[in-house]
RNA sequence: AGGGGUAUGGGGUAAUUGGCAGCCCGACUGAUUCUGGUUCAGUUAGUCUAGGUUCGAGUCCUAGUACCCCUGCCA
């Protein structure tokens, strides 16, 4: 397996040190990682790159990862969406090697912080939130000892097993780890290791009122489970100290796993913060997490993006440590590339204008004939085989396709010129009709019966290939384009600034669209290219509406340039 | 203010020990094409700043600059 072919020559230093702790035997040659999202909200684009890494990572080394559900804190967490996460990770094409839950090792953690007590490491500090805030100081200001830092350590242990017994009410008491008042890294202060929350909790139940906190809990899960890189994003830098002194100073059976940060991804026009996700969802800006216009996995799902193309945009991306900001064109490009491999082609017309053959034969009754012809399925792909596609006389192209007066680089159809109807024939135009407003409402054109298939016979070219349907077999569709969600570049997503470069033309509904019969046996979810016009996603309740997952290359060009 | 990080074309990211600054995306040009798609060929453009060491610096040294993270009983 060669590096930069796995990686798409993006950097990847976390592949660099698992591979430097191999050839050392840092974990005796073993590799285990774990993805451990909280269970309050969807998985979105963001955690896919920290799945692909640590799925990707255990796979590239023979290792497992787990599925960790960090559910540490009650009442946040909840089991609609556990089981939306297993399933999301399993859309992405990653099995777990375990799926477990943090509240599973509330009893493990709990004697681990008696353990801590006794060696005189963990103190239980009676004062309040707001004091125990104000003791710790501040940046370049060290803090003051609590008054209870000095317990006696039989106190503390009585206390700690009252707390757990649920003697005192939420927020009166908490365990504190008794490490450094004055450290410069803030985390060292005393850090609380657990709070008293009387609360239900969705696994446990009311059989705990304490509960950890991240940070007594999550490398303290990782050395359970043995996991041996635990990798997570950049602004955990600063706890890295702070789980590595709970891991010095636990009794382990082996070493202690290693916390590697890397940058999270983000990307334009895009937010994934939980919180902002779900203000999308809850003021109905938005029809729910799974609205395809919504960065999250079920989102880019029914908008019709492939879990490969996610996977390789995450890989190629690769793991640094530099923050920055990727165009989310980049994951289109992936999603391109992907479904063009891989989507069948059919026809569509958008905005229909009449198109009738004046010199379209008819049969014995005077009705015009219908031809069944053959066309491909995917030229990019021979073993797509082809399909029947009915054509006769009377059809529908694509409005913009023809242009009475046309502009100097307009190639298809217009008064005089003749084009390709794909798969089918030459046609010429001769005239128009027109409404009594003078509008353009039918186009009428010759057809060359020698071109049938889309080929003259005496060798002559035409500059433009027109998709088309037959207005006798075609399928009413609805059709939803979707524009950016926002039109700032990268909304301030962690500054908390309000929703207010929401673009309200993110969504457009055509109603008037018209597709080719075979459109009816496409299954649910299934993608396919709309000759000429883009990718479009069959929506898994709706046997009529297609949702555009991305446009084809130059049609987004002519979106942006019409728009502009 | 203290601590911890990060700076390479338009965007993202490589470069063994100090040794020809490479790759992906985009843009542009041309060829092919029954999709203005795809494919193919090519072009474009970069080491944060200022000094220093060296035959040679993206890499080492010194001094700056910019941006990110850290004072939840959230994760």
């Amino acid at each position: 397996m060669s590096d930069t072919a796995a990686t798409g020559g993006a950097s990847d230093f976390i592949r660099d040190m698992v591979r430097r702790d191999i050839e050392q035997g840092t974990f005796g040659g073993r590799v285990q990682t774990r993805f451990p999202p909280e269970p309050n909200g969807y998985l979105h684009i963001g955690h896919a790159k920290a799945v692909v890494a640590n799925f990707g990572i255990a796979e590239d080394f023979g290792g497992v990862c787990n599925l960790r559900l960090d559910d540490t804190n009650p009442g946040t967490e909840e089991t609609e969406y556990v089981d939306a996460i297993v399933d999301d990770i399993a859309w992405l094409g990653y099995r777990p090697g375990v799926v477990v839950h943090a509240s599973g090792y509330f009893a493990e953690l709990y004697g681990w912080a008696e353990h801590l007590v006794r060696q005189g490491l963990a103190y239980v500090d009676d004062q309040d939130a707001a004091t125990i805030s104000e003791q710790k100081g501040d940046f370049g200001r060290p803090g003051v000892d609590s008054p209870f830092r000095d317990r006696r350590i039989a106190e503390n242990l009585d206390l700690l097993r009252r707390m757990r017994a649920g003697e005192f009410p939420d927020g009166s008491r908490c365990l504190r780890a008794r490490i450094d008042m004055r450290a410069e890294n803030m985390w060292l202060r005393d850090p609380v290791m657990y709070r008293i929350r009387h609360a239900h909790h969705h696994n446990t139940g009311d059989e705990w009122c304490i509960y950890p906190t991240y940070d007594w809990a999550h490398g303290q899960s990782d050395a359970i489970e043995g996991v041996t890189h635990s990798l997570c994003s950049l602004e955990f830098e600063s706890h890295r100290a702070l789980y590595d002194w709970f891991l010095a100073h636990l009794p382990l059976d082996g070493p202690a796993p290693k916390q590697k940060e890397f940058a999270r991804l983000e990307l334009t026009h895009t937010i994934t913060s939980k919180r902002r996700l779900r203000t999308l969802v809850e003021d109905g800006v938005v029809s729910g997490w799974d609205d395809p216009r919504m960065p999250t996995l079920r989102g880019l799902r029914r908008r019709g993006y492939p879990a490969a193309a996610i996977r390789d945009f995450c890989t190629a991306t690769g793991n640094t440590r530099n923050n920055s900001v990727k165009a989310i064109e980049e994951l289109e490009s992936y999603v391109r590339r992907e479904l063009n491999r891989t989507a069948l082609r059919r026809m569509a017309v958008l905005r229909p204008l009449r198109l009738t053959i004046t010199n379209w034969p008819t049969d014995g009754d005077g009705r015009p004939v219908v031809e069944q012809l053959e066309l491909v399925n995917n030229p990019e792909d021979p073993d797509a085989g082809s399909r029947p596609v009915a054509f006769t006389g009377r059809l529908f192209i694509e409005r913009e396709d023809f242009a009475e007066v046309p502009q100097p680089k307009f190639f298809r159809l217009a008064p005089g010129r003749e084009v390709r109807l794909r798969g089918g024939y030459f046609v010429t135009c001769t005239d128009v009709v027109r409404d009594p407003d003078g509008r353009v409402v039918e186009v009428l054109a010759t057809y060359d019966p020698a071109s049938r298939g889309g080929s003259a016979p005496d060798g002559r070219k035409v500059k433009a290939t027109l998709h088309w349907v037959s207005a006798a077999h075609a399928l009413d569709v609805t059709v939803a384009l979707y524009g950016r969600l926002f039109s700032a570049p990268v909304p301030g997503e962690r500054t908390g600034e309000p929703l207010d470069d929401l673009n309200p033309d993110s969504l457009e509904l055509i109603t008037e669209a018209k597709a080719e019969a075979s459109l009816a046996d496409l299954a649910p979810g299934e993608v396919v290219q709309f000759e000429r016009l883009g990718y479009f996603a069959k929506d898994p309740d709706n046997t009529t509406l297609f949702h555009r997952t991305v446009g084809l290359r130059d049609e987004w060009a002519n979106i942006q340039k019409r728009s502009s």
